[in-house]
DNA sequence: ATAATTGCAAATAGTTTGCACCTAC
DNA sequence: GTAGGTGCAAACTATTTGCAATTAT
């Protein structure tokens, strides 16, 4: 299978850029490797107990954060949790940094036609869509913002939180 | 300022769903309806709460749920919190189903030599792309998924959850 | 030995739910 | 008076951090 060839792929990549392969990292290189979904960290997490039982859920993440950082996986868009809002209903387009995570709108008339994809063997009907850019911002490359990507701290302090049981 | 006008057409749309057009559901209205960036619904509670401070984070939640059920607004798709993670790092397009939020790889050939937008002006450098089709998929268009987006239940209890203080 | 990696517990952050109350037909 | 909307507290879920113990070089 792919899923193979995938890993080796993975591993050399990794010891490339001097990253030891542990046992833990080598297993979450072998569930991404032979995923076509898109798992949440939690979901890879799951995966690679089933192989490596006393694997904690923190070291999930930091494995991930390196993949990330060293372009051998991506963070894809998904409208799950943390969800932004737009209603800008009109077709437009978008720049994603990949290191702050800032989304900024771009209007590209030339995108605007785009041929839909045939998916009527899939049955999925499409109503809109939107191309996403991947790439650094000013800011980031002018290293002007700080290495990882951090989320903005809150100003107002969380005026309605659960109490403590 | 176009602001204006996107009210006015966002307030009347809810008239026309039968939606009331409460203060409270105004106030975020013209929230969304004044800004570009693309808001957490947490970024909009903040916002609204310089006109209306009483107003409870809750409130904002559910009127982002109705806005989005409206189609007055997207959910948009963000690397941010909850990421899902893809080790397939050639290129490729999705289809996110706007209704159970599931993701899709899409292969379409003629849209993998798109021709990169001119952002030298802005100075963001482009790595890579991808198109997201929204829409509806089988299961939603012939109702044999539930109304709303639900997340995946987690068959295993969490294990290493935070304490109780 | 020295630096990086891991696991745990707890903190922090985002979202949803149950329920009581209130308010406009 | 009844359905829908709202606020609150608390649950649930996702992610990050501090630190001590462990491991790779």
């Amino acid at each position: 299978m792919a899923a193979r060839r995938k890993l080796v792929e993975l591993v050399e990549a990794c010891r490339r850029h001097g990253v030891p392969v542990t046992v833990q990292r080598r297993a979450v290189l072998e569930v991404l490797a032979s995923r076509e979904d898109h798992p949440t960290a939690d979901q890879v997490w799951d995966a690679v107990r089933e192989r490596l039982p006393g694997l904690s859920r923190t070291t999930v993440y930091r494995v991930l954060d390196t993949l990330v950082g060293l372009r051998l996986a991506v963070k894809t868009c998904h409208a799950g949790s943390n969800v932004r809002f737009d209603a800008k209903t009109g077709r437009h387009h978008h720049l994603v940094c990949v290191q702050c995570e800032r989304v900024m709108d771009l209007d590209v008339p030339d995108l605007d036609a785009l041929d839909l994809p045939d998916t009527r063997a899939s049955g999925f009907e499409v109503e809109d869509y939107s191309v996403y850019f991947r790439g650094r911002c000013v800011a980031c490359r002018q290293g002007r913002r700080p290495g990882a990507a951090r989320k903005a701290r809150r100003t107002t302090p969380r005026g309605q939180r659960g109490g403590k049981r």
